[in-house]
RNA sequence: GGGCGAAUAGCUCAGCGGUUCAGAGCGCCUGCCUUACACGCAGGAUGUCGGGGGUUCGAAUCCCUCUUCGCCCACCA
């Protein structure tokens, strides 16, 4: 009847239904009138790098906070999801870098920094919307009319206020420090950007020497000083020219052993610290090393910062490489030399023959001459965590440099109080505590970067007159002495503009309406992973400069792995591209699958080995929706046109049967589910309310159940359809949300449509107390169990499948009399009878089974009947229900339970307990009468 | 080294403070191309709810402990 396809396919109907909707404008809040009583649903989405290539982790992402605007949306509430793009200093530079040097062998170094920038910005333009179209293929409703730029002139007009204020404030400050630094991209990066992995490496014990003896402490016996270092010199490994413990040659000279992981930082060592009540080293402290490999004499100091109990005891101190070391080293005014150049190869400040070396092959190198000359001690297997580059993995390499920071404990004091006094909420909750701890440790931010691709840091510098002037315009000459100046190289960490978007996006500093109506926002929706870079910072600087928390409540999602549950990732090779499965499958099942495997708090396993295996689960659904429709759109001829939204009084209560009662009422129960499981995140709750609610009552049984009322073989026609446009149109806008564009494609098919009318911007269905018919739910489930034991039968006995059969139910009660009555055509039909004898004697043999009220259903087989194994069955079963019922005796013969549990609980117990008797009694009847054993 | 989470069918997971809660989807087995759908329909099998202990009339569910995975934080070099 309909021209629709059997086969559902999302070609076509989804490009065509999402420029529909932009074309509507529906994805731009709507303008509620009301100024006063607005309560808009704000979503910040986390901005993708300009550069990025659509991956799971964003189709994750995008597709939860898709549901949650949607829904709210179609509640009503004006909406809107701000979307944009992070110009991501660092990952966008090296992927320039990598396209430059690809394409002509060139470094940025040698096309100049402003070459360099525009190349970067033609690449940005060029493929910068990449991304953004990708969303629009998953179907994200987002207001792409205020799509932002992390780098647009507004933005960056903003950055620069920002970091004025913060500099007036004193929060903003320039420091000599030691940072982590990455010698591949040869900047310094934050504390958050350092990601300490566990790596196996070794830890190498080094003989110092000392030197001579230090005044008025000549009395020292040399053996006594190597017996003092060496605690364990039982279990030392004796390398190649060492001598024996406890037995030094003669001449042998005083020394102390060191234990390091990273023995090249040894050449930059400026002192050895031991703990200040050390015993064994108390008497050494002031005395001089000669430091091997070097020129070098170094002290010996005491500081409470070494533990005694791990390795010697004593620690080589290396502050320029070192960042426990460097605190140290400010403790007692140690020289600070770095021995290595940015890229991390030893510089000038090392012997000759490590010069240019890389740190790791002057580790290599400084072991061995350290064996050589019968100094290394032992080497042991030692597992760390090592500090590495979040963008390209190198590790990092502490380095001592002029930086800019933020000063982080001012601004923490409010974020935490925020999270502290519950007006910041984490979903799992679980999340916050880790939001808090990170709060609590709060370390300055390093926000300069020695890139070229960002904000660049508005400082300006006289060399003149020496005067430093942090400005919110471009400088060209001193404020001081008229002397020309320069801009500070630098620029700023690209979470220095992302922890602003809240309101920056909306126009900030200005004092536009945008800011007004839209911030605060509601929801942030992201994955854990930037909590510390994004979220916390938000909070932070919206508290600093909105006085509000830029949203209230925080969605962290998890982690798209593979099913050896290892992260996706590009490197790994088992990644999945969404827009594959698009492509194949549609955005729909994409999304479902999504949804529908994201639990709260919990990862989503996809297997990138076996797509079809992943999503068929969203692909079926879309199919079996696809064709629920296209049978109810064949069959709806006689459905009334419904004014909007007046259809509900098209049918009168009386007309309903009782199925349509039951499934009105399974209605309800479903948007009741999908309402409140979507207030509460958990969409995957709400996804299989409404998957049951269509696939399980709607399509396997309502559509089923009311096939001769459509066809006209039965009365009831016109109130069937109705009722199944009713809840299959309730169902569509339930699903929305999740399967946006078949539910829209269906719907827009769906009689009574007028014009413009998206259900996209339809209203939400909203819980109707008068749907809820407790007597038609258990009434018709006990149509469905009747129908089940039938089929059951069949099954069993191998009836074949076209064959009648006749049944007789017997019901136990009179509301099961009137449900079966009421439904005999339904029991007939489905269960593929012949006849249907509704109470009445049970005509000759057959098999028997009996439904959970005591009801009991015959079906004659004659001579088909095996009776043997009949009464084999009737046993097994009547068996299984006699030991439910004893315990179930025991249970309320219980005084204690009686009493203690609730009374509804306990009449509950007690009507089961009626109703396993009754059954129990019927199979105890049948198989006498069946005359078994 | 601290803190936290998880362990339920072959796989991915529900089971939200106790008593028909041992479930869903996918996969598997059997039978069906029944005029919406074989991306389907009907029927079916599969789990000592990680191990051990405890509390209770009763524990997948609460407590303790062990094991194994995972996450966050951390200057034992």
């Amino acid at each position: 009847m309909t021209d629709l396809p059997a086969q559902y396919s999302p070609e076509g109907i989804e490009a065509r239904l999402y420029g529909a909707w932009t074309d509507a404008g529906i994805f731009a809040p709507h303008r509620d009138p009301r100024p006063v009583t607005r309560d808009p649903f704000v979503v910040m989405m986390p901005p993708p790098n300009v550069t990025a290539q659509l991956h799971m982790g964003h189709g994750l992402n995008n597709t939860i906070q898709d549901v949650l605007v949607r829904t709210a949306r179609m509640q009503g509430r004006e909406t809107l999801w701000l979307p944009g793009t992070d110009h991501a200093g660092i990952a966008t530079q090296n992927v320039v870098e990598r396209l430059i040097a690809k394409e002509g062998g060139q470094t940025r170094f040698d096309i100049g920094r402003e070459a360099f920038v525009r190349r970067v910005w033609s690449y940005v333009n060029e493929t910068g919307a990449t991304i953004l179209d990708q969303l629009k293929a998953i179907g994200a409703s987002c207001d792409w009319g205020r799509t932002y730029f992390t780098l647009d002139e507004d933005l960056s007009r903003a950055v620069r206020e920002v970091f004025v204020r913060l500099y007036e404030k004193g929060l903003v400050y320039r420091g000599h420090y030691i940072i982590n630094w990455c010698p591949r991209c040869l900047t310094a990066l934050s504390n958050e950007e350092a990601e300490k992995h566990d790596v196996d490496g070794k830890i190498w014990h080094l003989r110092y020497p000392l030197v001579g003896g230090k005044p008025g402490d000549a009395s020292l016996a040399p053996t006594q000083a190597i017996r003092a270092v060496r605690p364990s010199s039982a279990t030392v490994i004796i390398a190649a020219g060492e001598v024996a413990a406890g037995d030094p040659p003669a001449g042998a000279i005083e020394s102390i052993v060191v234990a390091t992981t990273r023995p090249e930082t040894m050449l930059g060592d400026t002192a050895v610290a031991v703990h200040p009540a050390d015993e064994r080293y108390r008497h050494l402290i002031g005395r001089l090393i000669q430091l091997p490999l070097t020129d070098r004499q170094i002290p010996i100091i005491a500081d409470e910062a070494v533990d005694p109990a791990f390795g010697s005891g004593a620690v080589k101190v290396t502050p320029a490489h070192d960042p426990a070391d460097f605190e140290i080293g400010k403790r007692h005014d140690l020289p600070v030399l770095d021995v290595m150049t940015p890229d991390a190869r030893m510089n000038d400040e090392v012997p000759a023959r490590f010069r240019g070396l890389f740190r790791f092959d002057a580790r290599r190198q400084v072991v061995a001459e350290f064996e050589r000359l019968g100094l290394l001690v032992k080497v042991e297997d030692h597992r760390h965590a090592v500090g590495h580059c979040y963008r390209c993995d190198t590790v990092v390499e502490p380095r001592v440099s002029d930086q800019w920071f933020v000063k982080m404990a001012p601004l923490a004091k409010p974020a935490l109080k925020a999270y502290r006094d519950g007006t910041l909420t984490f979903i799992p909750e679980r999340r916050g505590e880790e939001y808090a701890q990170w709060m609590e440790n709060i370390r300055d931010w390093c926000i300069s970067r020695q890139l070229w691709w960002g904000h660049r840091i508005p400082v300006w510098y006289c060399d003149g007159c020496g005067e430093m002037t942090v400005s919110r315009t471009d400088l060209s000459a001193c404020p001081k002495c008229r002397g020309p100046v320069r801009q500070d190289e630098d620029v700023l960490d690209t979470w220095f503009s992302s922890w602003l978007v809240p309101f920056t996006s909306l126009g900030w500093p200005e004092k536009t309406d945008d800011l007004k109506r839209y911030y605060p926002g509601t929801t942030l929706v992201t994955a854990p992973e930037i909590l510390f870079f994004w979220v916390a910072r938000m909070v932070m600087a919206g508290i600093e400069f909105m006085g509000q928390l830029p949203f209230t409540t925080v969605y962290l999602h998890g982690t798209v792995r593979d099913t050896q549950h290892r992260k996706m990732s590009k490197s790994l090779g088992n990644g999945i591209d969404p827009l594959d499965v698009v492509r194949t499958w549609g955005a729909d099942a994409l999304r479902y699958t999504v949804v529908s495997g994201m639990a709260v708090g919990t990862d989503l396993i996809l297997d990138p080995a076996d797509l079809e295996l992943s999503f068929a689960a969203g692909r079926n659904f879309a199919n079996k929706l696809w064709n629920a429709g296209r049978f109810l759109l064949s069959n709806l001829d006689g459905v009334p046109r419904p004014v909007a939204g007046k259809h509900r009084n098209v049918v009168r209560k009386d007309e309903l049967t009782l199925a349509d009662r039951w499934i009105i009422a399974r209605c309800e129960e479903a948007v009741v589910a999908a309402t409140e499981a979507t207030a509460k995140y958990r969409l995957n709750d709400a996804a299989a309310a409404v998957y049951r609610f269509l696939w399980s009552d709607f399509a396997d049984w309502y559509v089923e159940l009311i096939k001769p009322r459509l066809y006209g073989d039965r009365p009831g026609g016109d109130v069937a359809r109705a009722v199944a446009y009713r809840v299959f149109d309730t169902a569509l806008r339930l699903l929305h949300p999740v399967m946006p564009f078949i539910t829209e494609e269906l719907w827009q098919k769906l009689p009574g449509r007028q014009a413009g009318e998206w259900l996209a911007t339809a209203a939400w269905p909203v819980s109707d107390s008068r749907a809820r018919d407790a007597a038609a739910l258990s009434g018709f489930a006990l149509v469905q169990e009747a129908v089940g034991v039938i089929r059951q039968i069949r099954s069993e006995y191998g009836i074949e499948p076209g064959k009648q059969i006749a049944a007789t139910i017997t019901p136990a009660t009179p509301g099961a009399r009137t449900a079966i009555e009421a439904e005999s055509g339904t029991i007939t039909r489905l269960a593929k009878l012949a006849t249907l004898a509704v109470g009445g004697a049970e005509q000759g043999v057959g098999a028997h089974a009996v439904l959970s009220d005591g009801t009991p259903v015959f079906v004659p087989l004659g001579s088909a009947i095996d009776l043997g194994r009949e009464c084999a069955r009737l046993l097994e079963e009547e068996t299984r229900l006699r030991q439910l019922l004893a315990s179930q005796e025991k249970k309320l013969a219980n005084e204690q339970f009686v009493s203690r549990a609730p009374a509804n609980v306990v009449e509950n117990e007690r009507a089961k307990l009626a109703d396993w008797s009754k059954q129990v009694a019927v199979l105890g009847d049948k198989r006498k009468r069946l005359g078994c054993g």
